[in-house]
DNA sequence: GAGGGATCTTGACACTGTCAAGAAAATACC
DNA sequence: GGTATTTTCTTGACAGTGTCAAGATCCCTC
């Protein structure tokens, strides 16, 4: 009786999609990864959780089972956005040569050049009300960004370690004031004036005051 | 017949409420109100055509009349949010008297000060991916506010009037930093480092090396 | 006082995030 | 190896959102 039927002739009752499993695999890194293009495709407003699984493949409830909600997924957008970032910075500075000075341009450079050409994650990462910002994570990814901007603000300091930390603070305001008034992401045109043809000049205004290391 | 009833005791058909007619008067400015009612109570999220609707006592749809579109009630709502950022600037500079620079920093002082108290405001102003930025009403009353800095800094130029506009973009730029990396809105709390105990430590880095006109 | 335009309501639609219940697959356990 | 459990995903539902269409109501003008 078997031999009257061939088993790979007939229409198998139910087997749902051969090149899609009923398991994912990696769908959590895969919705951020989704995430991050939409935020590059459409902009802050772009990315949407339902969204977010259609492009992995997936039914619209399936993020639930690896992230709690909407903010869970922004706050693992944003952590893997501030380890994209972190490298983009050390690359600027990497490009920039030995002289400290050339290297903190570097890494503003980097910096501004980011916020342009990644609005969508730089509105995530800095701007987004619903990021959880406490989470161990993202503090820790955060927090290394922070460092590399740190480290090169370090031989400029005026005491070593500068207990008031205003060299650092006042170089990281103006390059995320700079950034974030500026320029370049078309959801905030018109936001001020024409940036000055060159970072250079704010960047001595913050110096002046202060020996240059080389 | 008619003295069968008193008309006064029936319940009558369609009164529908006496108190509130069909028609609400000034709702276009009732609900820029209560839409900042609701992002001062709230937060950037707490904001809602309908809750902004049901809070100026009006139906859900009744805003369509008035404002195009949910990003037409926020520009709306940024615009009459710059205006009172102004005023803010302006009282602090006229609380801080003659001086130049106690003025300037009676600018930046009022300007961080309005991020931390109407941080939800602020945000709507600065950080919103909604807002129309290039609406003629808005765009007015928002370089009203960057007048009252620039304005600030016009007795610290260099040359006046620098063509560059360096020291202003660099001081507008080191304040509006310091205010969105900081501190005050709860849902950004963990941004950043401690905040320096003073302000005044990053303008003297800005304006060290120029000449105190007073 | 009648017409017309502005103003508001009601109802509907597609979309959102979130939850509950169940099917399917992987894993643990005996 | 076979069963039980846990993880993973689907389906369906719900309230809430912005937006549109159609109608009711009011005010103003002619």
């Amino acid at each position: 009786m078997s031999t009257c039927i061939d088993p790979s002739a007939i229409p198998e009752e139910a087997p749902p999609d051969p090149v899609r499993p009923h398991h994912h695999g990696n769908l959590k890194s895969a919705l951020i990864d989704a995430s991050i293009d939409l935020l590059n495709a459409d902009g802050p407003s772009g990315l949407t959780l339902r969204k977010a699984a259609a492009r992995a493949g997936v039914s619209h409830a399936a993020p639930a089972h690896h992230f709690a909600g909407l903010a869970d997924l922004l706050t693992a957008v944003a952590t893997r956005a501030f380890e994209l970032f972190t490298t983009a910075m050390r690359h600027a500075r990497q490009d920039a040569g030995e002289n400290a000075r050339a290297r903190l341009e570097g890494i503003c450079t980097g910096y501004i050049r980011f916020a342009n050409e990644h609005a969508g994650l730089f509105h995530v990462m800095f701007l987004s009300a619903d990021v959880d910002r406490s989470d161990p994570h993202f503090l820790r990814t955060s927090e290394a960004a922070y460092a590399e901007l740190r480290l090169a603000c370090l031989p400029f300091s005026r005491v070593a370690p500068d207990p008031d930390q205003t060299l650092e603070i006042a170089v990281w305001s103006l390059v995320h004031g700079y950034a974030v008034l500026g320029f370049g992401a078309p959801w905030r045109k018109g936001i001020g004036p024409t940036p000055p043809s060159d970072f250079r000049d704010l960047l001595d205004r913050i110096l002046a005051s202060h020996t240059m290391p080389d």
